[in-house]
DNA sequence: GTCTATACCCAGATAGAC
DNA sequence: GTCTATCTGGGTATAGAC
């Protein structure tokens, strides 16, 4: 049954054209990316990738799930102190520094996705969501244990520091002189009491 | 000469396609909108448009530049003081809470532009750098003063605004619960000595 | 001077052969 | 599971009607 050397295991050309889908979205973003392309580099002809991908925003969507796979692996998110969980966004900003096209992706779809219509809509806003409350925790427990300026609100804080990350890295790819890193670190220093690094 | 009842007089087409360009990328996106569909809007077919504007990246261009002219009355540049300008930015961002469509098109649009081969790439470039500049002028200013908080850094500091008021864009346009003038108001009176409003 | 008609090529998507 | 062929629609450019 599936001793078939052509066909492969099932998923195997699947995983291929995941990979040349996010290699190309994040050179030349996915409007600048064609179907025909990301066949090419997948050895295969554009119909060839829509029979694993119903569309090309279905294959947009499971290239942004992959890369929350990847980019999560610098969030733990259990079992760490709430100044590691603040610590890791420095942490992500700085390696986002070296990921460019990613950084890239994920900038430009966050924006078209804010319209209702858009295919990611649902997904960003859920990300946010979780990716608010979880930073938010951080902040409370910070705040139960008093090691929050005077002023700062858990909540608030959260908004904030996540919209510093999204705005940071639309500057530094505009001009890569900015350093993500340390804009980010130098903010959650002036909302903490004693500094996070070191 | 300018008789003619049939054409108007001239640039009132012009404006009507303006008008339109402007709500369809803030809708959907300078990729994700056609010259026909801006042309139906205006009640022109597409070569109408281009008649007007010879490419769909001039029409971008014209539109690009009269959002700033509404947005930049919002902008006192000269003849106010330092502490007015960071009043500004908060300003700004509340009267953003009842443009949306404004707000998508600029979100869109500056994060679809960091590819170096977008047409309003260098638009942006010069948006931002112009921006840093004037926003951490009016930091220099409090710092002489001896009005910043201890640790602020002038340039950092516009660096981080700014990418605050950006970020802060996305997450409204998703949850319009999100206060945008709050958040920025109670980041800028972290940077300073004597809170700024009132 | 202002627009319509038309034609070109490239992209996403579908139908159906193998 | 993958291809060939084809359809529709987009951006651009030109010819020519009013």
């Amino acid at each position: 049954m599936s001793g078939d050397a052509k066909a492969g295991r099932p998923g195997r050309t699947r995983e291929m054209i995941l990979a040349a889908a996010m290699e190309m979205f994040a050179e030349s973003g996915f409007h600048g990316t064609s179907l025909r392309d990301i066949a090419g580099r997948s050895g295969l002809t554009h119909p060839g990738v829509l029979y694993h991908f119903p569309t090309k925003e279905a294959l947009l969507m499971a290239v942004l799930e992959r890369r929350d796979e990847v980019t999560g692996e610098d969030y733990p998110t259990e079992g760490t102190t709430a100044r590691e969980v603040l610590r890791s966004l420095v942490g992500t900003a700085r390696l986002n520094a070296g990921r460019r096209g990613l950084v890239e992706l994920f900038a430009t779809l966050s924006a078209e996705a804010t319209s209702a219509d858009h295919p990611a809509h649902e997904f960003f806003t859920q990300r946010y969501e979780s990716l608010r409350d979880q930073v938010a925790g951080a902040f409370t427990a910070l705040a139960e244990d008093g090691a929050l300026r005077p002023g700062v609100e858990p909540a608030l804080a959260a908004i904030q520091v996540i919209a510093m990350m999204d705005g940071l890295q639309v500057q530094w790819l505009l001009d890569d002189r900015i350093d993500m890193g340390r804009a980010l670190a130098v903010h959650l220093d002036q909302q903490v009491v004693t500094p996070l690094e070191a």
